[in-house]
DNA sequence: ATTGCGGTTTGATCCAGGTCAACGTGAATC
DNA sequence: GATTCACGTTGACCTGGATCAAACCGCAAT
């Protein structure tokens, strides 16, 4: 919680240019701003948030205040029954926006934790709001991004209400794949932040049934798996057994 | 799709009243506009459109153009994978918004259908943003009823990932029951506007699985039903079941 | 009144994935 | 370099809900 809050101004200038020097800017809140607009954006973006690998970023009920953009690192969000179950509902990577589900009932609905040592942009929302009445293309890219929120969901429920084990995996496989494509990485190789009952909870599955289902992929040599560390071996191969008509 | 346009100036001097005498003003996008701003709302809501039972109001893969208010009616919301499952994603009564979904691609992204005849407020949404830039709590409102549809998402997923085919089936029918309520109807009794197989999509179960566990629950004593007609006896008791831990 | 038909209920059986349990593995700590 | 601990893998068995099948219900068309 304490930061080192030494040389302010220096971290502030800094961070004023952040946004346009910033390589996430077509992946992020940015996206199709010219380089005024960005000037805007880029004054109400002015802190940033380290998160440490296991520390939650907000947690379910706090009083909503901002978004947050993730500059780096890799989170979870998840919600809680008051029984004690929980269903991990996202995991976000850098470009990602967090908090959208705070700003209906003006508290956070989720808990946000971070999967591995992290840092995000803070984006006050109400200064998001404001400044969203006065650069249209702002206005116009946010509610995309609430609007492939909502999008995205659905095909979470699609997934859960109607694919089974394999295709749960594999669609989640390709998911990440395409994602760290729009990253610059590896489509192919990549090191997976979550454990194994994360990517249950979100695929509505127990751990050993991933457990199971990754050693079968890897049999059947889909992938390679040792741990954290994947390597898909047939892309192909994965999207067919996604959309397989279950019998 | 031919609709008559008759007596159009007629019509519109109608419609131009309708938000502010619209019974469902608290429920919808009106909320918390003061009478200047609701006839600025007024305005760019100029259009009504009926849709049949069964009909589209529009399908994945059309340009995205508008939302829709329903003014009166019931919808099913649904996506389908190439392979043909599908998966409903929500059911919609008065007051809700439809097409929110469309805004991200500019396609709309599912399909939106009549389950019984019903009246729509056409919403240009370029309109609603222009708007929107010049009354703050318009826009604020509208952020809101997107998130709160992330929410509800969230809750879907929970329900899909986490919970058993009576907790889900619990879960539907008090959630209705609050939305009736919230309309002014009965919390108690209901006529379901869907078909078994429609709330087993929704539900990730079959129809067959739906159908007997409201046999279950009506030997238990918790619900009356016949057919579509559905009397909630005990709203406590459905409220216990759905948050009992699983074993 | 009869037929047809979409939707619903109920029973019998099956199986994907859950549950329980034991063991492996590798990174961190002393 | 031994110990610990969280995480992952694998096997054996069980069960909730799917599947298959038959009958039933209500209403719309004739």
């Amino acid at each position: 919680m304490s930061e080192n809050r030494a040389l302010k101004t220096v971290n502030l200038s800094v961070i004023k240019t952040a946004c346009s020097n910033c390589n996430l800017r077509e992946l992020c809140l940015p996206l199709g701003l010219n380089s005024q607009e960005m000037a805007k954006l880029e004054e109400i973006v002015s802190t940033r948030k380290r998160v440490k690998r296991g520390d939650l970023l907000y947690r379910a009920g706090q009083p909503f205040e901002a978004l947050y953009a993730i500059r780096s690192g890799f989170f979870k969000t998840d919600v809680i029954m008051e029984d004690g179950r929980d269903q991990v509902t996202g995991f976000q990577m850098s470009g990602e926006l967090l908090g959208l589900d705070g700003i209906s009932s003006e508290n956070h609905s989720c808990n946000a934790i971070a999967l591995e040592d992290s840092e995000v942009c803070l984006i006050p929302f109400d200064y998001l709001e404001r400044l969203s009445r006065q650069v249209p293309t702002l206005q116009n890219h946010f509610h995309k991004v609430m609007s492939r929120e909502i999008v995205r969901d659905h095909g979470v429920m699609m997934l859960l209400g109607t694919m089974r084990a394999e295709e749960r995996l594999a669609a989640f496989l390709l998911n990440l794949s395409q994602r760290f494509v729009a990253r610059g990485y590896s489509p192919a190789e990549f090191y997976l932040r979550m454990t194994r009952e994360e990517i249950g909870s979100y695929l509505g599955l127990k751990l050993e049934t991933v457990s199971r289902s990754f050693s079968k992929f890897q049999e059947e040599g889909l992938i390679a798996v040792q741990q954290k560390h994947i390597r898909i071996l047939d892309i192909p191969g994965l999207k067919r057994l996604m959309n397989h008509t279950p019998v």
